[in-house]
DNA sequence: ACCTGAACACCGTTCAAGT
DNA sequence: ACCTGAACACCGTTCAAGT
């Protein structure tokens, strides 16, 4: 970082520079960046409060001043990311568009940050921005006139598909060889013994043939398009 | 271990028994029911190399004579637990139940062990059981007309969502105040301001109503009525 | 009052050295 | 040939001791 008057720039003297970059003061707001970039780079594996707290050119006993355990720390980064899908307003006659595009992005935004999703599957999500997407997904389930428990069921069971499929892609992308790999599956089924496996092997290449974004509107469609036919008949 | 001559019982002699237990030989069955017995009693987070080996009377190094990484382990550990399910012969005219049931029974071996469903998300299963349960899920699909394209994002999905729902489901279970944890939560949503989560406010008491299983059932319904709609119109 | 080095009780995996 | 103690490079969390 350098110093700015007007629109010239002049380097900070080599003196009052600080060996290993501003060293600015920790906070909440710092750990959880720099917990980000981690997961970002190297998945939810590579993320330990060591590491982090080696980040910030500090000790990991430090991070304990912000958050109580790594749990609190990964609960927050969540909701950090949760945070950033819109939540625009309820328009009752296109319910059904708004709660596929609400999960459609909530999708889209778990998976920039790899398999960040499995701490997902952790806690009860009740941070605030997780409890914003809870209520429109509410909102928009109740304008279509599905009815409570049904309401109640869905919130659940949609949020559950969003994550397991962030989850299950994360997965298939964290499988190095990629594309390699799903090959050497996809033949082994297709030397199964036929009489024993007829469908895998009949099925072997229609099986790894899908975007998974195909796959998960798929699974969206079929819920939501199912809630829709339950609110219409009472 | 005691001998056994007709019906009369009588013990080792004391000179002849090791010190701890038969100590049979080591094999992967061995390890495996061990592996087992510890996430049966601990959860996947108790499960260590470590720790089977020392049940085992051994050290970690040892097991890795029959399981080349803990992976692997877990990988074998997660298609014994598959091989319970029962798969019966496909009646074309009932595969919709059938399929239900296929899945209703899978979640039901998986709930069996606590939160392993957890190690079912880290790799594509690729096990024998976990193949001859695809293969069923597959003919159950075909028999019902279900498109193939359909028929493969169908059994990837339907097997996301019972592993996603008892990952879920022993997530709720391990947070040990069980009920008491709950009616916290409950309390919290109830307590928001009305202006921001009118819904959330309205429904706290409904969202926590229904036990794991309904919930299943109705994402489970949702899916497979959808597919078997899918497959009535061409 | 705030921060942190070192310690505690763990991990998965490897490998040299033993039987 | 098989087995394993010890080591390596890690973990999350705690706490006494420092500034």
């Amino acid at each position: 970082m350098s110093s700015t008057i007007a629109a010239v720039t002049v380097p900070v003297p080599p003196w009052r520079a600080p060996k290993k970059a501003a060293r600015q003061p920790l906070s909440a707001d710092r750990v959880l960046a720099t917990a980000l970039r981690i997961v970002d780079r190297e998945g939810l594996d590579g993320l330990s409060m060591r590491r982090v707290a080696q980040a910030l050119g500090t000790g990991a006993a430090s991070l304990y001043a912000y958050f109580s355990s790594k749990e609190e720390l990964l609960e927050q980064l969540l909701d950090r990311v949760i945070g950033t899908v819109p939540v625009p307003a309820v328009e009752p006659g296109r319910w059904v568009e708004q709660l596929k595009e609400l999960h459609i992005n909530s999708r889209a935004a778990l998976r920039a940050h790899r398999d960040l999703a499995r701490a997902a599957q952790a806690n009860i999500p009740v941070g605030p921005n997780s409890l914003r997407l809870t209520e429109h997904a509410l909102a928009l389930l109740r304008a279509g006139g599905v009815p409570d428990r049904y309401a109640a069921y869905a919130v659940d069971k949609l949020a559950m598909i969003v994550v397991a499929d962030v989850v299950e892609g994360a997965m298939y992308q964290a499988q190095e060889h990629g594309a390699d790999d799903l090959k050497r599956i996809r033949d082994y089924f297709a030397s199964l013994p036929p009489d024993q496996f007829p469908n895998l092997v009949a099925m072997a290449d229609t099986l790894f043939e899908g975007e998974g974004d195909q796959r998960f509107l798929f699974s969206l469609d079929l819920m939501v398009d199912g809630l829709a036919a339950l609110a219409a008949r009472p």
